[in-house]
DNA sequence: GCATATTTGTCCGTATGTATA
DNA sequence: CTATACATACGGACAAATATG
């Protein structure tokens, strides 16, 4: 069954809601606490602890849940609520289905250098760091970091944000995974030498690389995710 | 500056909602009231205007503007207030890369057929009867529904969603169209021709196709809707 | 299976802030 | 600058559905 929200995770959030739109802020706040893991999949959102805990009203929270039921990381049911969503292994697939068409797609079409590989070259930097420090669920954000940086020398307003939205996703996906050491540290190396053949302009070598990363990241997530999942 | 929405125009709208979802409805009959032009981009949607047109609460009709607002069909200025969508040219530039990018990458991997093309098929058929009846806004429909019916070959609900709302979105830059006939007429042959080698599972002449299908299709509305826009 | 308490769905009225004429 | 219109956010009310004992 669905865990029940501890308000007290929420408390010290309060002051952050200062800015801009209620329930924009709200989203953030949320979306940054599934994100880390706060709020794991299937976890109920109850609008009472929320509210209280944010100190929002139900109408603004509502709001918020919305927005993040659109981005697909909260789950509505009718008169039952909303839930962080749970995602099955039919949607991890379907995830990788999307990457590796949009992804080997955008590196193929690529067209004559230079690119702009500063944002990719920063991600993999974050990941070199956040692997120093040991920090593995940083490195999982600095991967995501490094594929959206790819997705975006396609300069697609509509593909960039697919891709936000897809790999956001994924995170949820992450989650479940219980050594998150050993599932990323093989892929910042990968992350690096793609950096390195794209530099290089080798577009089809670039492929090649992207298409067997993205096969392998699948084969393993999948197979260390169904088991995850069938102990629930 | 943005037209006012005359209430009368949906005046006749209110016996329609009477079923499930009042949300939903009201989202269903805005989006056909935009897709027909009758809202056409850049009109205002007053709250109150439309709230009391249909009938509805304003926290109703928000949600319904939300969902619309996702589907990037209305766009939402801050303490402004809801507009109809006015794409630009860049919009259009950017629909059609991401049109090429997915649609010539499905076919490429289709890998072995047979294929289901009955959806295809019927929406070539759907565009042949539109023509015979001379409904060129049909036509425009029966064209979208056609590639709309390729991407599904890809079997992901992610690609499926995406096409779904750009295509919804290429709708509005048809509407800047004055000739219509002359614009989509010349390409349900072409569809038909797809279908034909598709069903030949010629996938690289497919791909050539759709390739030069997209860029001959780009250019005529990129040329006709600047003309429109400059007008405005 | 039933009755109760809790939670959500829907809507309203109002106070406040913001943009425009 | 003032007035008007509109959007934002809140709190409350009531019905309907669900969960719990």
């Amino acid at each position: 069954m669905a865990a029940e929200l501890d308000p007290a995770v929420l408390a010290g959030d309060r002051a952050l809601l200062e800015r801009s739109s209620t329930a924009d802020r709200v989203a953030d706040i949320l979306r940054a606490r599934i994100a880390e893991g706060f709020l794991s999949p299937g976890t109920k959102l109850s609008e009472d602890a929320i509210g209280t805990a944010l100190g929002v009203s139900r109408n603004t929270l509502r709001e918020a849940f919305r927005l993040l039921t659109h981005e697909k990381l909260l789950v509505h049911e009718l008169n039952r609520g909303v839930f962080v969503r749970v995602l099955t292994v039919q949607d991890v697939v379907d995830i990788y289905r999307v990457r590796r068409l949009v992804e080997c797609s955008v590196v193929r079409h690529l067209g004559a250098p230079p690119y702009d590989l500063a944002n990719a070259e920063a991600a993999v930097e974050e990941g070199e760091r956040t692997a120093g420090d040991g920090d593995w669920r940083g490195l999982g954000t600095a991967d995501i970091h490094f594929h959206h940086a790819v997705v975006d020398l396609a300069h697609s307003r509509r593909l960039t944000e697919l891709m936000t939205g897809v790999l956001a996703e994924l995170r949820l996906a992450f989650h479940a995974m219980d050594n998150p050491r050993e599932f990323h540290e093989p892929y910042l190396g990968r992350n690096r030498e793609l950096l390195t053949v794209l530099r290089a302009a080798d577009l089809v070598k670039a492929e090649l690389l992207l298409t067997s990363y993205l096969d392998d990241a699948e084969r393993q997530l999948v197979r260390r995710y169904s088991e995850t999942i069938a102990l629930t």
